[in-house]
DNA sequence: GTCTATAGGAGGATAGAC
DNA sequence: GTCTATCCTCCTATAGAC
C-alpha cells in the first residue's frame, strides 16, 4: 500500500463483474477462465498470509498461480479487491457457521440464556477447527486476518464482513452476563479477538518461548486452553461490577 | 519487505556504528548529525506505525523527518534496520520497567508469591500507561509492534529484544499458579499478549462495534477491564487441571 | 479470456562532490 | 555529515493483439 490513498471507502471498479447468482432452478456451469480466478485467489490467501499485503506482489501471486499478470487485474479489478475477495470468501462461511453453533446453543440451553462457555465455542469452535481439519488456505486466511486486525487501513476494508458477527456475539455475551455493563462487553470481546488472533496467526513465537513444548499448529492443545481463559476472564468483567 | 530475503537472522551491516559506550567518567557530548539520526528515527516509528514496513517507503520517512533520503542509509545502513533501532530503543525501556515493577510486587507480597493480578498488572502498566501518558512516539511504537507481533517474518527480528521479559513474567506467572501445567502457562502468556495488542493497536474497531461507547484511547478505560479478564483467565488455567 | 508489451512511476541503495 | 544525482530493480495497471 503506497500511503493509503487507495484505501478509501469507495469499492474499486472491477472489469469483471462478480458472478451474479444463478437464475432460481439453472445449474451453476463453471465457464471458462473460473479455473484462473480461483487459481490467483488461492495464491492471492496465501502469499497474502505469508508475506502481508504490502509485501507481496502481484507479479509474485501470478506467478504462484501459474497464470499471467495481467489476468490478476482481469478478474479483480486492482490489488485491493483482490485482498477484499480473498477475506470475503472465508468470512461468509465462518460467519454463517458461527451463528448455525449459536443458535444450537440457543436451543440446548431452552428458555435461559446460553452460559458463556457455550457462547465463547460457538464463536471460536467453527475458525480454529478449520484451521486443524480443512485445507492449508485456512491457515493462510487466518494469519492475514490477523495481520490486517491490527492495521488501522484495513479496519474499513474487513469490518463490513465482520461486524455483524462482531455485533451478534456481542448481544449474546450481554444476555449472558446480564451484571456486566456494555463497555466491559465490548472490551471483552476485543480481548477474545485478541486471544484468538495469537491462536491464528501462528508465528512460532509460542515454540520459541516454550522450547518447543507448546506448538503453534496443535490448535486443538490451544482450544482446551482458550475457552477456559476467555470465559473466566468475561465472567470476571460481570462479577466486579454490579 | 520484498519476499524475506532480507530478514535473515543476520545483522545487516551498518555504515554509521552504533554511538560507543561514553568512557567512565566522559560526557556524552552530542555530535554533529545526531539530531539527525533522531528526527529519522522519531518518523520512522510514527510512518510504521501508521502504515507498516512495507507500506512505508524510506522517502516518505525521510521527508517527514525532513532530512535527505541519503541520510537514512548512511545513519541505519538499511531499511530493516532502521526497524530494528525503532523497535529497540523502547523496548529496552518496557523492560526495564516491567522487571523493576515485577521486583517491587515481589517484595511487597513477601515470602509469597505475587498473586496473579500483581504479575499482570506489572506487565500491562509500564507500556499501557506511558500509552496514555507519553508523547506520542508511544503510541505509533504500540501501533507498530502489534503488528509485528502477528507477522511470522518478524519475529526473529523482535523475538531478541521480546523473549527475555516474556520468559522472567512466564516464571513469575508460574510461581504464582503451582497447579497450572507449564503449556497452559505458555498459552496464558499468549493470551495475555493477544488481549493487550488489542489495546495497543487502536484501530478504532471498538469505536465502531460500540457506536462510540467505548474508544480506543481510553487506556484507562481499558486497563481497568483488562486486568481483571486476564487476571481471571490466567487463575482458571490454573484451576480445571490438577 | 489470455497473452505481449509497456507505460509511468516508486522502491532501496550508493557513488562521489562538498 | 550532508547533499545531488543516479543505478537498477520492482511495482500496479492498462492498451491492444490474438
Amino acid at each position: 500500500m503506497k500511503a493509503n490513498k487507495a484505501l478509501a471507502g469507495r469499492t474499486a471498479a472491477v472489469a469483471a463483474p462478480a458472478r451474479k447468482a444463478a437464475p432460481r432452478g439453472a445449474r451453476v456451469v463453471p465457464r471458462r477462465g473460473d479455473a484462473t480466478r480461483l487459481a490467483i485467489l488461492n495464491a492471492a490467501e496465501r502469499c497474502f498470509g505469508e508475506g502481508g499485503f504490502d509485501g507481496v506482489s502481484l507479479r509474485t501471486i501470478t506467478e504462484a498461480a501459474g497464470v499471467d499478470l495481467a489476468l490478476a487485474n482481469y478478474h479483480f479489478g486492482s490489488k485491493e479487491n483482490l485482498l477484499r475477495e480473498v477475506i470475503a470468501r472465508r468470512a461468509r462461511v465462518v460467519h454463517d457457521d458461527r451463528v448455525r453453533a449459536l443458535e444450537m446453543a440457543r436451543q440446548e440451553a431452552g428458555t435461559r440464556a446460553p452460559a458463556v462457555e457455550a457462547i465463547v465455542t460457538a464463536f471460536l469452535e467453527p475458525l480454529l477447527r478449520r484451521l486443524a481439519d480443512g485445507d492449508r488456505g485456512w491457515r493462510y486466511y487466518a494469519s492475514l486476518a490477523s495481520q490486517l486486525d491490527v492495521l488501522p487501513q484495513f479496519i474499513a476494508l474487513t469490518s463490513d464482513v465482520l461486524d455483524p458477527t462482531a455485533l451478534h456475539f456481542i448481544n449474546a455475551l450481554r444476555a449472558a452476563l446480564p451484571k456486566a455493563s456494555p463497555r466491559s462487553i465490548y472490551w471483552g470481546y476485543m480481548f477474545l479477538i485478541g486471544a484468538m488472533v495469537q491462536v491464528m496467526s501462528a508465528t512460532g513465537r509460542i515454540e520459541r518461548l516454550s522450547r518447543g513444548l507448546c506448538r503453534s499448529d496443535d490448535i486443538e492443545g490451544a482450544l482446551r486452553e482458550l475457552v477456559p481463559f476467555v470465559s473466566a476472564g468475561l465472567r470476571a468483567l460481570g462479577a466486579e461490577r454490579g
